[in-house]
DNA sequence: TTATAAATTTAAGGATACTTAATATTTTAT
DNA sequence: ATAAAATATTAAGTATCCTTAAATTTATAA
């Protein structure tokens, strides 16, 4: 049977791995709104299940055999949000949460057939890549972070980060989804924040909201 | 959050007062597969919590509360039985099992969801009734067991029990589906089995596999 | 450099939902 | 009616995954 516990923290290591962060006690611990102390004692039994590199102190790693697992955690979680977003017509802000829960719970051959009714797509409602069931993950190309984007430039969104539904919300209200594209129009000085258009309107968005966007060609 | 365990035990409790089946101990045991001695520990459990009347050795039965929340776990159950069957597109022995994991994911919204989206059924791919918000139950026209069908009727299958998969796939074999017609050819005298025709063809079945059909106008 | 802050781990303990073994009660068959 | 069988409960214990508090280690900043 599924270790639902496991597959959460593998889960998580491995987006954070694929974000290039250092994985640490403090950063699951808060990520999972649990304690520190709760986190550590996961970690001697990843470890000990050879799933992770642990040693006390230190940042934690995916062993191979974690990173395949974890890639098989979030390929179903990234499939049950597009399946939820484009055939049952939930919106992008409540998609995660619900594919959290389920995650767990759909057989192999469910995933396999949501993903044949999907047609086997690449990426997700916020343009996470899809894992293949051989772990390999589809890139965007282009890709960069808006704040990366110089003055002038266009390019369109191809990923925006998915950790908070009230930036999702805020996002989607001025506009921003996955193909929309966005002109830099500006950039101030004082406070780093960016003046952008899109649908040939102008906003002005600050540095952090900028950061969790990210444009390719 | 939602207790599963709590969840599942009630469900089963459910199931079995809608058939009129004595609720014991053993029974439930048998049903998830655990021992005597933990139903008895969630017994007490439950009966402290308002979900059941539970005294030492007798019966057990839902309370009114303890019925209202345990329609709510079978209405999802069944949504997600039909979902899976209809636009999924799994197969009729494959739906119960996938929906039992998937029935505690979900979220109220998404559950209404799937209703709407299937033009808010009365049966599951089983002929069970889907309960209403309210508790309501459908029910079947002429609803009886094919085993108390008269020799020489014709009447079309609208429920079969589900809690056997191995069931499920020997009379899909034999051409049973809901909706097909039955006619009770004969009754053998010496051990009871029939001859039924399904599909303008003949077949012996037993009385076992008789008393799990169900027929009705 | 060193004091302080932050992060991490250890220790002790709790809730949940099981287990097996022993005991108690009810049911069934003679 | 009563012995045997079946069922149910209690008791003791386990695994999992959390908690808080105290101790340890590492990082930061004066």
């Amino acid at each position: 049977m599924k270790n639902i516990s496991i597959e959460n923290y593998l889960g998580e290591i491995y987006k954070l791995e694929q974000r290039d962060v250092r994985v640490k006690t403090n950063i699951l611990a808060k990520k999972m709104d649990i304690s520190n102390a709760a986190v550590t004692d996961m970690l001697k039994k990843l470890s000990s299940n050879g799933l992770i590199l642990y040693e006390r102190y230190k940042n934690i790693q995916l062993t191979k055999k974690g990173r395949n697992y974890a890639a098989v955690v979030v390929r179903r979680h990234r499939i049950w949000e597009i399946f939820l977003n484009q055939i049952v017509g939930l919106p992008w802000d409540k998609v995660h949460d619900e594919a959290h829960r389920l995650e767990h719970s759909a057989s192999d051959e469910l995933i396999d057939r949501l993903e044949e009714m999907l047609d086997y797509p690449e990426f997700d409602p916020h343009g996470d890549p899809i894992p293949g069931k051989d772990g390999s993950i589809p890139k965007h190309k282009g890709y960069l972070s808006l704040s990366k984007l110089e003055k002038g430039k266009i390019a369109k969104v191809v990923r925006v980060n998915d950790f908070d539904d009230k930036f999702l919300i805020y996002i989607k209200q001025i506009g921003i989804k996955l193909d929309r594209k966005i002109k830099v129009v500006n950039i101030l000085e004082f406070d780093n924040s960016l003046e952008v258009k899109i649908n040939n309107k102008n906003y002005n968005i600050s540095r952090t909201v900028a950061e969790n966007i990210f444009v390719g060609d």
